[in-house]
DNA sequence: CGGCCATCGTTGCACATACAACTATCAACA
DNA sequence: TGTTGATAGTTGTATGTGCAACGATGGCCG
């Protein structure tokens, strides 16, 4: 049994996500965005037009979460929903005010980010990195 | 702010946090346990006698969610919380029914940690050990 | 001894999330 | 064209979690 407490990744792993979540959450808190909020609100940027079912499984995010938390950015003015030919769907893009608040949270960010770095040692965010990309290519296939 | 889309770490470890989570998730669900769960029944078997601050400050989980989460536990007889000389606090054990509950929820876990070793390459998953015993020691100074 | 602050665990409350059921729409095909 | 099955997003429900406030205890120092 000790090999739970020896080995076990899903302990490990949400340690870890702990630790960086609670660093991001404390810089982010006087913008009133959550991590998932600017996860999504960058997402949306990035890749205009994107719709919620591949926001949903490019981020692992549930998709009743992303309808969720879409919803208010939509309702916060950040996010337009555009009428697609499937009546199903729609493409998310942002709106000015999307974009302005993406620049209003950049620093906050950026100071989450750097104390992230700071508390990993040089190759670790590189190799966490190149985690993520594995498991999203495994995930997308 | 096309770097938060490249390089951010929150969404990366978030993202693997849920990749692996759903992982455990899945494999667990028959025993009836969650993730944190196991987690906290293996670090109080493997610690005997801890306590709620050690276990909250060790795994990073929020103090009220130990509190809940083994009082959940000691209802289930799975623990029990011995008194100490400090009156605030106390020191949690395993019971025999804790112990069987652990060694009936192995090979289920056996089962989670062998699919995410698979599903990351050679190397990661001793990356990720490497990275959440980083961290461990950085809280813990 | 007495007052003050720190620490510990618990509880109240708000919220994000997961899972499942549901609705609406599309696609395939007879 | 009508039926069937798959897919997309939404909503209901339950629960885990975080944060803040609280009550209780301990430790410290005058």
């Amino acid at each position: 049994m000790g090999e739970i407490e020896s080995r076990c990744l899903g302990t490990r792993t949400r340690l870890l996500e702990r630790a960086i979540a609670n660093i991001f959450a404390r810089h982010l808190k006087p913008t009133g965005l959550r991590d998932t909020q600017v996860t999504l609100l960058t997402a949306i940027g990035a890749h205009d037009g994107i719709r919620p079912s591949e926001l949903s499984s490019a981020l692992l995010i549930e998709k009743s979460t992303v309808s969720r938390t879409v919803d208010k950015m939509i309702e916060h003015g950040w996010v337009e929903a555009l009428s697609v030919p499937d009546g199903r769907s729609y493409e998310a893009r942002l709106t000015n005010a999307g974009r302005a608040k993406l620049v209003e949270v950049y620093p906050a960010w950026s100071a989450a980010q750097t104390e992230v770095e700071d508390l990993l040692s040089n190759n670790q965010h590189d190799q966490l990195r190149s985690i993520a990309r594995h498991i999203t290519r495994a995930v997308a296939s």
